[in-house]
DNA sequence: TCGGATTACGTGCACCGTAATGATC
DNA sequence: GATCATTACGGTGCACGTAATCCGA
């Protein structure tokens, strides 16, 4: 059996074309490198150069073996990324929603119920979370409906009412609830990554203008020193601090208050088992 | 950069189950392997076993660790042997004949030339032949027709004359030469392995009976002490010794005298410029 | 004279084996 | 008590580097 590094220096010998070259490059002293190539062809019961006086050249032999070291240290170095990539995945738990709010809140359960594990979240649309959990490029993930099928496992996980911000001096700052129509037109401050929430202000705020703020600390800054209409919800109210001198009215549209489903493939639940208690 | 050894280590424990096991497989000792697979796993950065209080189990990345070495393995055995293969098949000269005198001088020829390299001989047919050297499975040919064709070299070798031997007291004895029609229906002592010649015999001597003989030294035997009539040729009177007491009667049939050609690929001559001066 | 390869020689450390320990069946 | 794994410790061989030598451009 041939150990790995004879095979790198080999290679290393047929890319720089001299030992004294590839020796450097290998860290390694050219008596070394040369003593290294005796035990090789000793190794081997093949030649592998031709031998000057001054110089030293591989023969046939040598150029396929130095082919076939190539070619092994390529499935070497591509079999050890594997091996690490595999690890770093299984212990990592992939997890998407379609809103940001039960994305943060599984994120935090998971990485308390999981203190070994990495959890990778990503907020997508639903069609492309079922995708990915059904192949498996995702163990988690939660939607805004149920979902039924023979392979999933579908779970309640929480529910999410919207509220609308509004200055105390708002002329909506006196009504105790709201529908979204009551809110078409005005101009509001949104955050741009809020998932499906994006959808439902498309639809039913057609006439309203949207003011998009990427970053959140910035969104929230001009939410609390700005007299912008803005978003929040119930999940929001109970994990954040919010400003007190605003009005929080709930908008009651049944659109605007989710239920969260979180679903995983049926052959995973066990995984999961502190997440799924009695399942 | 993982050392084979590693490999070969972790395979054999996957393969065994043991760390015990495997350590006498691999002659070597518990606490050895135990410590190179604590080097494996710091060498790869990932964890490969679920360490009990007294066994030791593969996880799921030692799992796919240890297929993946065994596939390494094979590739690197696969490749010593290819390359041993490779190197021994560059020092032989692989060479074929229809006939075989012609082998025995060509082998012996190459043996003087090239002394550092095998040669390896076959007698076959001359379809056989061509085809095995065009397609690069042999390099030399001798056959006993010219050969025209753009990608092959062909040059005359040598000649080569058929003669009968007859006892002293045959009724043949006192011919200077004879044609093979004169002999169809003696019998006659034949060796197994002589090529195109029995090729011949068949065609033109379809009333003999053949005593055919495997063994040469049998068939010498036979040959020096009994009275049968054989063959043989201008070519074996030259190089080996036969009895006094026989009449050697050339048998002048176009057929029977024979002019060989050796045969090889153009792209190849060079590298039998001392069989081909001046080629 | 310089650059490249091999040979000779001394050394350090990496890895091994033995022995001891802990733990489970 | 038997088996299996890990830890501790002492020894050895192997592969390395340094130095010297040889050779050719």
């Amino acid at each position: 059996m041939i150990e790995t590094h004879f095979w790198e220096q080999l290679a290393m010998i047929a890319q720089c074309g001299t030992l004294s070259a590839a020796a450097e490059k290998l860290y390694l002293t050219q008596p070394a490198l040369s003593r290294s190539m005796k035990k090789l062809e000793e190794l081997l019961g093949v030649e592998l150069f031709t031998r000057g006086k001054n110089k030293i050249t591989l023969n046939e032999s040598g150029e396929l073996a130095a082919k076939c070291a190539v070619r092994m240290l390529e499935l070497e170095s591509e079999t050890v990324e594997r091996i690490r990539i595999f690890d770093r995945m299984r212990r990592t738990i992939t997890i998407g929603s379609s809103g940001p709010s039960a994305l943060s809140d599984l994120v935090g359960l998971l990485s308390q119920l999981y203190p070994g594990m990495a959890v990778s979240s990503e907020l997508m649309d639903e069609e492309t979370l079922l995708r990915h959990v059904r192949d498996g490029a995702m163990q988690l993930a939660v939607v805004t409906h149920p979902e039924d099928d023979e392979d999933l496992f579908c779970m309640k996980y929480m529910e999410e009412a919207l509220y609308l911000v509004v200055p105390e001096n708002h002329e909506l700052a006196g009504l105790s609830h709201l529908y979204l129509k009551d809110i078409d037109g005005y101009t509001i401050l949104l955050h741009s990554n809020i998932g499906f929430w994006m959808d439902l202000c498309r639809e039913h705020l057609s006439h309203s203008r949207f003011l998009l703020q990427n970053d959140f600390e910035t969104f929230k800054e001009l939410a609390d020193a700005s007299d912008f209409l803005f978003f929040t919800t119930s999940w929001q109210l109970e994990h954040a601090s919010h400003p007190k001198n605003k009005k929080y009215l709930p908008i009651i549209d049944e659109e605007a208050n989710i239920t969260y489903y979180i679903i995983c493939r049926k052959k995973n639940v066990a995984q999961f088992g502190l997440l799924f208690p009695g399942q």
